[in-house]
DNA sequence: TATTGCCTGTGAAATAATTCACAAAAATAT
DNA sequence: ATATTTTTGTGAATTATTTCACAGGCAATA
């Protein structure tokens, strides 16, 4: 079991490693790789070690094949169905990013309680009044929700989609959705909310 | 110094602390509290104790006096001054986010590189091109800055905010940005990333 | 005003995560 | 072929964070 800050250090080291893949290079260093993420060259080792190999090598690692691993030690491979509750100005506007569409997650619906937004929207995705939601997750078995509703109705939104089976959800309300289900994954993207945790930090930092 | 995971549960107790105050609540236990916010009764007291009080009491605490400490600490009384720099469909949604206009922060500057866009966009905040960020950063003394662009131009914009000397920034662009200033704070906000954070989660989850 | 039951504050213990240090292996240079 | 440099992998040490345990204070009750 990889230790939660090691899992999101991979997470961005794939896709450090992505990035070179397409500008050409084919090996690079624990040294430069932590230059490159902010974080010491030895953290990165140890996260790497986490994927449970040993094939030491004194020019560094073969990007391809460590790309290859931990896609493999965390099925990056196998395309996710995703869906987005709330289709606002945010929930649209999330909808429709680029990084999303062509990637390994993908939208297949989007849900709001208003009927009448729901016809004036056009999309290539598949829209569904708010109340299937349970329904529709179920059905098509999606395991990931983005969140864009209002705070007062985020609870319920959450609550429906963990009825339908739902595993993990990026929460862009301002408010806690309470999980007692520990098997559902979830993260909290409140703007105002990491805005005053910034401006804490700020403070603290001060003298 | 009060240490970055109690920085941030001392921010999500103040926003629960407003809650609760608005639904007419006088006190609550640290238990309440912990249950609330998912984590344990231990932590939140010991959160509380790095705001430097001592005042113990048998019937919890008084929630107008702890927000008011957590306030106090890191001033979330005094408005702080924000800008939004990208001004595509996430930029605009962003900036005309309710919970972002009424409370502690005031977003009073947008920019976008593409200035046709600027006099396309009708909003009551003050829109300049991209290239005078950090003159206007610097002039109006912002403080904290959402980046909402394309990853390929979101080091650029960074570091044009950093040489105004924004303090803290929300990145919104798919991509690592490099801070040499130990005294600027970031926080990505990357969707896609995220989602395959709670992707790389679930899997690692099972078995 | 005693007594009882809560609830906080906090030092100590336990756990988790990071950093270090160095041996061993591979590549490169001589 | 040998020496030198580079770079990984990993157990150990360090540091950070969380959890525990309980003393001591406050409030409520009788």
């Amino acid at each position: 079991m990889i230790p939660f800050p090691a899992i999101n250090r991979l997470c961005a080291l794939y896709r450090l490693l992505c990035d070179l893949q397409e500008s050409g290079v084919e090996r690079i260093s624990s040294a430069d790789l932590g230059k490159k993420l902010g974080v010491g060259a030895h953290n990165i080792r140890k996260d790497i070690a986490f994927l449970g190999v040993s094939s030491s090598s004194a020019s560094g690692y073969d990007i391809k094949g460590l790309k290859q691993l931990i896609s493999e030690k965390f099925e990056f491979n196998t395309e996710k169905k995703a869906c987005i509750v709330g289709l606002g100005r945010l929930g649209t506007a999330i909808m429709e990013r680029k990084d999303l569409c062509g990637g390994e997650f993908h939208i297949i619906a989007g849900f709001d309680s208003n009927i009448n937004r729901l016809e004036t929207i056009s999309s290539s995705i598949s829209l569904y009044p708010a109340y299937s939601i349970t329904e529709v997750v179920r059905r098509l078995r999606i395991e990931l929700a983005i969140i864009a509703v209002p705070a007062c109705v985020a609870q319920d939104v959450a609550d429906k989609l963990i009825d339908g089976g739902i595993k993990g959800i990026l929460n862009f309300a301002p408010v806690i959705v309470k999980l007692d289900n520990k098997e559902i994954f979830i993260k909290n993207m409140d703007i105002s909310g990491e805005l005053r945790v910034l401006s804490a930090q700020i403070k603290n930092s001060i003298r």
